[in-house]
DNA sequence: AGCACGCCGACT
DNA sequence: GTCGGCGTGCTC
């Protein structure tokens, strides 16, 4: 081939390496067939992985002769769309992270093993000529199965797969009976795309919007209707604030245009009827033939939402969360991918989730930090929405009854539009949170005779009461009342849990598990006690306490399991008068609409944190919890216990409330140059010895001088000497940090690309993991 | 991250 | 004599 005309592939490889490769186009075959987002099966080191095509090149900057050929092209059409591409190469750029590594989080592993892109075939049913007139009152009365199954398939005449019917809550038996009656029959087919029009959307009617919900729907509707439609090639590349050069002097395509306002921060709080929303604006998505993106936080609330969006549309409600298996995954990720998928849920990175036709991005609870993934691949999903959102010319909403700091400044600078719902759908007042001081009278197991007499009124009332307890388990401590002796973990810097259901130790940060000592294993004296309690224990004293009454416990011990948590939420929505005793597993997301009485237990924990997002917390946790209570019109009463009655933190939310708050703190950060207003990246390593985590921080310290006096523009990133984190030693590994701060974003950024390259040829570097967290949760 | 290559200790 | 320990270096 004339040498001129070459074309090279250039290769997102699954590698932790942060490069992309180039590889001679697999033998045979031409290059200009191929079109970014398909994938290849290149051979690399000795192994064969797939790759993703990122651009086909006519230059490269290796040697050609060491180039390699792809072995094959998997994919006859590109499987990760355009859009889907940016996005992933952009936030490999902003989050400076491998890009290989990640496109490997960004698609099912299936689709890395090089599965094809096919769904299997399945079974699908559709209603014969006589199954489509045939009514209700030819059947046995007791055939309800077939007539609710037939209903089904005459709503869609088109046939519907088997996975689908079976989300609509028909089972295969009744539809062999209509077969056997000549009502119905089977085919294969591989996909069912579905056509829906306005009569068949609805499997139940829409709820009527209050006066709030309105405008609110309205205003993102209008949005959505400005979105440009179908699927034009889009080719403005949004802000990538990277360059990868400080000094280069390309300017930032910037919009020509001046961006709408597409992205909606929907400020409710609980009740008031959110999600209400999101099923309105789910509708008309849908009329208009537009998939709609749904994320929710990790932990209880993916069944109920989709449980929500399946029983009010007739269509399939495609999930992706972690309960999947790899083909569940894979098959829905195509039907969305393929656009036979109208609505997606999923959790974090369902925002890599390819759309065919994309309509709207919802980020339900936006404040939540399930949001952020927090090992290899750091991003944070709510962030590459708005980017996604940008890329694909699509609105996004973020909902939150509390939203984040960094939300609310994004709505106060115009960024966002602000949505606010402003009361509960049934009316009933947010309750005004008290603060009980439990400095002087004595706490049994955590709880002060003030509480206790207010769990037994609200149970006497025939009321349910729900408590909040910070940590699980039986007891935090074990220790020798003889010696002083406590039970550490032999790998990190703290105190084993004791946990009595079943009896052993386990640390609650390495996950290592020890048999609960017989006695001092110091001084051999019988003398153990625990300290301290956890929500096993308490559990225990309530059941001592109010032995008339259930004790519904709720923490990531009690609801293993699959069904667990569904079987507790139910076992609470019998309503009996009960204590719902839990973790922040309880907290998320649930009305509970038996609970007239909140109790936070430790009202203190977040107050001293060194970290500067100690308050949001604590106020998001509080508001979360409090709107727990409340039973129809009247409010709930919610008790928050404390040392500390006088902390300014706790009056000023408590007597202001979430939103007046939140400036407030934001007036703090802004003074003090903190996130919002300051931009932040942090370099963590971990070794085996100390040594090899300071030395190699320090080297990194010293590598930053000189790149600012190369490059002067870069001398407002300031840099923090490295220390070691408060628990110095967790999971068996040293860890440290170094903290980088910029008052704007573009040189931190532009630094972290300048270092990147110097920290990799650290030699020390050989004995520590080490990686860069941009735009970090935790400073500490 | 994998995986191969390479050079030193205890075993069928 | 070899199997295998993990240090070092490379991946288009």
């Amino acid at each position: 081939m004339d040498p001129q005309s070459q074309q090279f592939l250039q290769i997102a490889v699954p590698s932790p390496l942060r490069r992309r490769f180039d590889y001679l186009p697999p033998h045979g075959s031409h290059p200009d067939t191929f079109t970014p987002g398909q994938r290849f099966l290149v051979p690399f080191g000795s192994r064969k992985l797939v790759g993703v095509l990122l651009n086909v090149h006519s230059h490269t900057d290796i040697d050609p002769s060491k180039l390699k050929h792809a072995l094959s092209c998997l994919d006859e059409e590109a499987v990760i769309p355009a859009p889907l591409i940016e996005l992933c190469c952009w936030a490999s750029r902003y989050y400076h992270h491998p890009v290989g590594e990640v496109f490997a989080n960004a698609i099912p592993s299936l689709m890395r093993q090089g599965e094809p892109a096919e769904s299997k075939k399945h079974w699908s049913w559709k209603p014969t000529e006589a199954g489509v007139i045939v009514t209700a009152a030819s059947f046995k009365k007791n055939a309800r199965r077939q007539i609710e199954a037939l209903e089904i398939l005459q709503q869609h005449p088109n046939g519907l797969a088997l996975p689908m019917l079976k989300t609509l809550g028909v089972k295969t038996m009744p539809l062999e009976a209509l077969a056997k009656k000549g009502y119905a029959e089977k085919y294969l087919r591989d996909t069912t795309p579905e056509k829906l029009n306005s009569q068949t959307l609805f499997k139940e009617s829409p709820l009527l919007l209050n006066e709030y919900q309105q405008p609110a729907v309205h205003a993102v509707i209008k949005a959505l209707d400005h979105a440009p439609a179908g699927t034009e090639p889009h080719e403005a590349k949004t802000k990538p604030e990277t360059d990868s050069t400080p000094n280069s002097s390309k300017t930032q395509s910037k919009n020509p245009t001046p961006s709408l306002s597409t992205t909606f921060l929907l400020n409710g709080v609980t009740g008031s009827g959110k999600t209400e929303v999101y099923l309105h604006l789910a509708a008309h998505c849908l009329q208009q033939n537009k998939q709609v993106l749904i994320l929710v936080p990790e932990i209880g609330l993916t069944s109920q939402t989709i449980s929500r969006f399946q029983s009010r549309f007739n269509c399939y409600v495609a999930a992706l969360h972690s309960g999947l298996s790899e083909r569940e995954r894979l098959e829905h990720w195509l039907m969305a991918q393929k656009g036979d998928a109208p609505i997606i849920i999923g959790t974090r990175s369902a925002i890599f989730t390819p759309l065919a036709r994309p309509g709207l991005i919802i980020i339900d609870e936006e404040h939540d930090l399930s949001y952020c993934q927090q090992d290899g691949f750091r991003y944070s999903a709510r962030d590459l929405a708005i980017v996604r959102g940008s890329i694909e010319k699509i609105p996004v909403l973020l909902g939150s009854a509390t939203p984040s700091f960094e939300s609310i400044a994004n709505a106060n600078n115009g960024r966002y539009q602000q949505l606010q719902l402003q009361n509960r759908v049934s009316d009933g007042k947010l309750p005004q949170p008290k603060l009980v001081d439990i400095r002087s009278n004595p706490l049994k197991e955590g709880l002060n005779s003030a509480s206790l007499h207010a769990i037994k009124a609200h149970l006497d009332n025939n009321n349910q009461v729900l408590i909040f307890v910070n940590r699980r388990g039986y007891a935090p401590v074990i220790i020798c009342h003889h010696c002083g002796w406590t039970h550490q973990c032999q790998f990190c810097d703290s105190a084993m849990t004791v946990h009595q259901s079943p009896p052993h130790m386990l640390c609650h940060h390495c996950a290592s598990t020890r048999a609960i000592p017989k006695q001092c294993p110091k001084c051999d004296q019988p003398k153990l006690q625990t300290m301290g309690f956890g929500t096993e224990k308490l559990e225990d004293f309530l059941n001592q306490e109010f032995d008339q009454y259930e004790i519904i416990r709720v923490d990531r011990d009690s609801v293993k399991g699959k069904t667990g948590w569904d079987k507790k939420l139910k076992q609470i929505h019998r309503g009996e008068p009960a204590i719902l005793l839990g973790t922040q597993m309880l907290t998320k997301g649930h009305h509970f609409p038996n609970v007239t009485l909140v109790i936070i237990a430790d009202g203190d924990s977040g107050l001293f944190s060194v970290d500067f997002r100690a308050p949001e917390r604590l106020a998001q946790l509080i508001v979360q919890v409090s709107g727990r209570a409340g039973r129809g019109s009247t409010p709930g009463e919610v008790l928050i216990q404390t040392h500390q009655p006088d902390h300014p933190l706790l009056h000023s939310l408590l007597s202001q409330g979430y939103g007046p708050f939140a400036q407030q703190s934001l007036d703090e950060r802004r003074d003090a140059q903190l996130p919002p207003y300051g931009y932040m990246a942090i370099l963590r390593a971990q070794a085996q010895y100390k040594n090899q985590c300071m030395e190699f921080l320090t080297q990194a310290f010293e590598l930053i001088s000189p790149i600012q006096h190369q490059y002067p523009t870069l001398q407002s990133v300031q840099i923090l000497e490295p220390t070691l984190a408060p628990m110095e030693k967790r999971a068996g590994r040293y860890r440290a940090q170094s903290l980088l701060l910029c008052p704007t974003r573009k040189p931190l950024h532009q630094l972290l690309s300048q270092w990147i390259p110097a920290l990799e040829s650290i030699k020390e570097g050989n004995r520590v993991r080490w990686h860069l967290e941009v735009d970090p949760i935790e400073i500490v």
